[in-house]
Order: structure tokens, then sequence, then C-alpha cells
DNA sequence: CCGCAGCAAAGTGAATACAATTCAATCCGA
DNA sequence: TCGGATTGAATTGTATTCACTTTGCTGCGG
């Protein structure tokens, strides 16, 4: 016993907001992946994450499987838990099956029609995102709130769609590292106008209640973006070879 | 200690196929799960079904987690765990889900190629389902037969996918109660030929590097398993008004 | 010098003990 | 009689300990 006190708790990470240690370990574990602290194809030692962050191995544990559900982690038996490594090839497909998903999402938000709440907040990213592209050049710090816009879109998107699964399948695509939604790729004004157009097309289609043309819209829309980050690549001169044939469709 | 014997391992699940007591016991609940030993929406106590399987709680909440990375239980902090509910309207989106994501998977299959192993098992599953279907109608163990070849079909496509998280989303809807690949649920002898033959057609766009084809093929091909099975449980007279506006498809 | 057997250290797997929370029944008080 | 606080049993969360597996090193033999 290392300590006297019953239970002194390590709140450590910040603000006590989970629920208990195993979801805030979690949370910081999946930090420490996602930022790059722990870098990727690396071996995690049990042990010394919890003396890094004062707890013991039980909650560790609970965290890299529930990570290793979220496909962040492999695990092999006797062998712990390890970094999944993914190449440009997984990210790019992980756009692919994100723009597929979401595409499905639509069509069923379409199908099933939007709350009076779901349809405010949507029109509201959809006012907001005019107005900021309405003076033709971005300001310092315009693309962050942007970011906040085009995440209410397609997370209010996702809820209407009612179906926990996809959601949830959905959220597991925004965790690969460079697929979240949260990062715009095009940073080119004209490119986030386009994007920005996509969205009202979309939403016109789910109100007009043709889930065909809102899954069609839906799915190039994601696809897009995916072409945008291949061709930003590109252009840095990055390894694009290892993206496979479809990346100009 | 209950025991003077170190470690008697517990094996009770049947031939000790599983690396360790984690990975047996979590096969155990999935199984319980699946075949309905424990009911939807029931509360698992994690004391009771240690002692029932014989280990101690720890393995037990390894498999507890790991179920709800795959989505077959729910989690909520100091509640514990307890099983998913499945409506009917979850079921026939999971075929609408798998269906979209299948469809990826052929679609980055003819993109990528298969190799010649792929190419043989897929083709002899081809030859047996012609063999099977030859005769004009089905002999007792027939569909059994079938569901083998069925699933080797499927399966070997998803591995020339060559996407890993593809493979694990696709796994995740066969593990919705009813939802599974290896269910046949067109039991005519004239709807699983059609099946068969968009097989064939499937596997002819894959080899013929027509990714798009091939994508739309294998969409409609799992689509079409959904709207037999709405068909028969709206001739069975089950409550069908649960489908939704898409279940004619 | 290379290879392999054996041993030691490190790390993971499982069990048990303990702390904290939840939940239900009960006991008051209005 | 109903509502709410309280208490205790049941259940989950965390820590610790022990057992087993892996792994890398060391030393012996070829």
């Amino acid at each position: 016993m290392p300590d006297s006190s019953p239970l002194p708790p390590p709140e450590a990470g910040g603000p006590g907001r989970a629920a208990n240690r195993s979801l805030s370990v979690t949370d910081q574990i999946r930090d420490a992946i996602l930022d790059g602290t722990v870098s990727a194809g690396e071996r995690i030692n049990e042990v010394r994450f919890s003396k890094t962050l004062e707890v013991s191995r039980t909650p560790v544990r609970a965290a890299l499987q529930a990570l290793a559900g979220e496909g962040l982690l492999d695990y092999a038996p006797n062998r712990g838990f390890t970094v999944r490594e993914f190449p440009l090839s997984a990210i790019v497909d992980a756009y692919e099956i994100r723009a597929s998903l979401e595409g499905v999402a639509a069509r069923f938000a379409a199908e099933r029609g939007l709350s009076a709440e779901e349809r405010a907040i949507i029109e509201e990213s959809l006012v907001a995102g005019d107005k900021l592209l309405a003076r033709g050049e971005f300001a310092e710090g315009d693309l962050t709130i942007y970011r906040g816009i085009n995440g209410d879109f397609h997370d209010t998107l996702l809820g209407a769609a009612r179906n926990r699964m996809l959601a949830e399948m959905i959220r597991i695509c925004h965790h690969v590292p460079m697929s979240s939604s949260r990062n715009i790729v095009a940073f080119e004004h004209r490119d986030v106008r386009r994007r920005h157009d996509d969205h009202h097309r979309i939403y016109d289609a789910i109100m007009a209640r043709e889930p065909w043309r809102a899954e069609v819209l839906m799915r190039e829309h994601v696809s897009g973006v995916k072409s945008s980050l291949v061709k930003s690549l590109i252009e840095r001169g990055e390894q694009a070879d290892i993206v496979n044939g479809s990346a100009a469709g």
C-alpha cells in the first residue's frame, strides 16, 4: 500500500469529466495515440502506463481492450497490445468506407425524416457557413470555426439516421488518424465553398425526401474530401504511390 | 483459495481451442447471447457468469468489454453491461449497411485483384454451387452445404479487399442476430439459384477489373437477401410495420 | 565463431481482496 | 397513506498478489 489515505482520486487528466477511471484512462491513452505521443507499431507496456497515469493495471487493461474494440490497437494473446499502424492506403480506404456509410446515413435520414431540432441545427450550420464564406476569403481562426460547423452538420445528420451501429462505425472511421471530419483537408477557400454547397444540396435532397439522391450526394461529398487529401499529399511530394488505383477517381 | 492444485484449467467449454481464458469466455458468452441463452435487454451479472463458467471475474470482465466493442453489449458506468436489443428495424438496417460495406469490399477486390489461391477458392465455390443446384431441388442437408459455399465466397472476397477495418465492420454486421451470411433466408430453390447466379456475375465483374460494376452487383446481391428476409417475415405474418419504407426496395 | 540449451528478468493473465457506488427495502415524518 | 431519507445488501470499480508465458541473455558445446 503506497498511500495511507483510502482513495485520493488521481484526477490528473484535467477536469474530472469521465465517470470512472477506466473511461478517463481510455480517453488519455486514445489522445496519446492520436497525437503521436506513442508511435504507431509500438508495443504498449501495461505497467509503464499504469505508473505514468498513476493508476493500477486494471483500468489500464480495461482501456486497452476498449481501444482495441475501437480499432486503434491490436491484441495478441500473451503478448499484449500494439498501436495499430495506418499506412496511407488504409487512411484513403477509410474515407471510402466512411463515404459509403455516411451515404447510407443520409439515405436513412431522408427516409425517416428530421426532427424540428435537427432541422434547426442543420439550417443554422448552413446559414453560419454561408456567412463565414460570404467575404470571399478566410480570416485567422475561420477554419477552426468551420470545423465546428462541418461537424454539426455531419453529426446531426448521423443522428437523424437513427441507427446506432451505423453511428459507431462512422465514429471508428473518424478515429483513423487524419480521417476525422474535423480535419478539413482543403484549406483553399474555393474548396471549402464547394464542400459547403454540397451540404446545401444534401439537405435539399433530404428535405425533398429523395433518399437515393441524398445518398449519392453524400457519398460524393465525402469522397471528394478524400480526393482533396490525396491531391494535396501528392502536391506536397509525399509518397503517393502507396495510394491505390482509385485515388484519382 | 478454493482448490489445492495450482491451476487446473477449467476448459469446460469444450476442446481447449482459445489461447487464454478471456478469449474462451468471450466465445462462450457470445454464443450464449446469440443463441438466446441470455435474453435481449437483460442485465449481465458478472459474479453469476464467473460462477457459471468457473472462472474469476477478471476474464469475464475482459470478455464483456470485448463484446461491447463488437456491439453486442451496452455499457453504462457503475451499472455494468446489458445485452443490446435488436429490433427488426435494426436487423433490416444491418443488411443495408452490410450491403454497402460488401459493395465497397467487392470494389476494392476488383481494384486490387485476387491472388491465385483466392481465385481457386472462389471458383471452387462457384462450381460446387452449380453442382448442388443442378438437380433442380434440394435434398436433406443441401442447404447446410450451401451455407458453407456461400460463406467461402463472401469471406474470400472480403479478404481480397485487403482492408482490415472493412472486414471487422462486416464481421460486426454478421453478428447481428439473423443477419449472418450463414443464414440463408431464402429456402426456395429458385431464390438460391438466383443468389448463386449473382455470385457468378460478381466474380466476372471482379475478374474483368470493373470495380464499379462489382460494387453495384454485390450491393444489390446483399440487398436482395434483405428483401427476401422482409418478404418471408411479412408472409409469416410477423409485425412488418416496424420495417421502414425501403423494405420493398 | 556459430548455435542452442537453460536461466533470469520482464510482462501478461487470472484470482482475490478491498473500496465505492447503486439499488431496494424499510423506517420515519408529514 | 404517501413521500423521502436511511441503511444495508448486492454489484461494479480498483488495487494487489500470484501464476504463467514470453523473451533475451549468458554460457556451454560443437
